[in-house]
DNA sequence: GATGAATGAGCGTTCATTCAT
DNA sequence: CATGAATGAACGCTCATTCAT
């Protein structure tokens, strides 16, 4: 390798990081704030530097926004799609993929709470079509899920099943809010006690 | 009663029913729109008049918001204290509690839809402190409920009980999102349906 | 007339009003200091009002400069339209034209100061297509007239005609720069003198 | 000359030819866009170098335009003081000076569409204060020559003088925003045919 | 000579709010 | 009650400029 092929790696993978590091910041303040209530200057300042110098790294607040929520949701389709690719049963499928929703949630805390809060909003732009295809495939995928676990005597029959996706979707997703990295309990012990409440109930027998 | 009694207590009544009407259309746009992203123009709008004219009715565009997640909140908490005033079992409260927050976004879906996504955020004025008491509250109230569920062998022991809190918590209120009055199920059939995955889970036995 | 649609008439002439003054003094900023390098203050200023409230009345900068250009050019059209429809000779069209010209650069200087500065620049956006338009028509009409009249014998057969066209209409129009209403000259006594010059020479004979 | 001489010499020769080239392209680009529509970047970009490098070479964006327009001016002026000094009769010296100005035009033309469009607005300075001077040295110039053309009986002596000069000035001048070098005519073309219809108009006699 | 990250003033624009009518 | 013109602070963003490397 020359040195000037050093060189341009060395400053590219730089640039790449310092942009990562703006945007890990951006995304708790969004997180934090809400989107449409932080202003630039607010991300700038968490970052210790002045509003127009985002400037140079990013186009706009909006791109910010697309950047965090696409590399989210790419990761967490990368993984799904990983959990699908396995070919399980319909309950240890549900199982793999409430982990790996938890897991997200522990990597991509401040991302998933924008995508809790801002993505309805965000979505009416063209430039966010990615989050309404992304909520399609994803209930597509629950969806599929559930009937095939009904069907194949996993699930109960009895409740409606446009219901439970909701329920598991929401009780999932919405964990981001108070999930605290390093807090009492670990992604995957928060994982196993939902499965546990969303199989078993939470009624003794 | 004098004629001019009645004549202010008519103009009294009529000027409450305006600012019912326009709290609610409010409440839609914020609900609809978000509450940081709404602006005042566009409460305006849907509601027929310009601008400037809401702040005849209003102090600000807080002091609606304001007035709407109150007037929800006090009413939630109305249902609620009548629940625990009836005295029930652990388990016929929290079914009874169930049936009163899906009656309540039944009533109030785009004030809860609001507190959902902005109490957060507008919780640190001082003018909003009733939100984190009320949050305050609420967590006491279930938390009680449930080790009282433990205690009486009502509910398994073997789950984190702040876990479970927010499970329910989080399952039951963000249905606001999503739930259309007057759609395929009523609050009242979603409520079942929801304790029967909540109580039971949704694993065939 | 009811008293309702004499108050709206009323209304709407009002508000046509303060816009055409507010446009006045825009145009005249624009012209003198240049319409990239004017900021929306400096027009506020000049017409007492603050920078946000030219907002109430425009939907920008650029279509401030777009309804100057296209009401100057409106009626520089229809002034041009009547004299083509009167059907003269090639000698009498171009005084009349001339003579036109002269009474738009009277009612409209800014206006045609600013298209003479800006319309190159501003011609790139799609909004300010007619301007484009505009000069192509102008071009087709001036050189059809001069090669009419070089064939009826009215003109100098000896000069290129296209650099004719290009030295009456920069004659023409440049003037706006140094002209002033009131001053030593009328537009009219300007037109006789440039027609005088542009038909006969300077030379002496 | 001494080894280090020569470097230093080539040294600062290569300097000048930089800033020479870069102020070539600095005035293409303010010509075409606008110099206060122009951003520094733009510059940079047309030079394939970045924004801050420009600052190794100029102070500051204005200091590049006044090197273009005072390297232009000065040129202008030592070829009209070359016109002027072989002390011609009035119509012999207004043909010379039209000529030389069609020669600044085709050598200079972007820095003289910069002073067409910019001047004004820039004079404003006192950095610029030679762009006033030269206006003011420049119409006595032309005025006496006029005034000695119609003294000496070659120009005609009912038309106003003041007009004449202005009307010569813009008709040459504008040319630049439309001249192209290598194009269909050349510069000493356009001033034959510019000087035929100044003297003799182009009306047929 | 040139880079690239940062600065900071200022821009066009938005919007909650006021108030004379 | 409502209008509509205006306010003024703040916003997202631009850009001439600086400077360590």
């Amino acid at each position: 390798m020359s040195p000037r092929r050093r060189d341009a790696e060395g400053t590219a993978a730089a640039r790449a990081e310092r942009r990562a590091e703006l945007l890990a910041t951006a995304a708790e303040v969004f997180a934090t704030r809400g989107y449409a209530a932080t202003t630039v200057r607010e991300v700038a300042d968490a970052a210790g530097i002045l509003g127009g110098s985002l400037y140079y790294h990013f186009d706009s607040k909006e791109s910010m926004a697309d950047e965090i929520l696409s590399t989210f949701l790419n990761e967490m389709w990368a993984a799904y799609d990983r959990v699908l690719a396995a070919d399980l049963g319909a309950r240890d499928t549900l199982t793999a993929l409430v982990a790996e929703s938890f897991g997200c949630i522990d990597r991509h805390r401040p991302a998933v709470v924008m995508y809790q809060n801002e993505s309805r909003h965000l979505a009416t732009g063209p430039r966010f079509a990615y989050l309404t295809e992304s909520r399609r495939r994803f209930e597509e995928m629950w969806m599929t899920l559930l009937e095939r676990g009904v069907r194949e005597g996993a699930f109960r029959a009895d409740l409606d099943i446009a219901l439970v996706y909701r329920f598991i979707r929401d009780t999932v997703w919405v964990a981001a809010t108070w999930y605290q990295p390093g807090g009492r309990l670990t992604a995957a012990q928060i994982a196993e006690q939902y499965l546990a409440m969303v199989l078993g109930g939470i009624q003794h027998e």
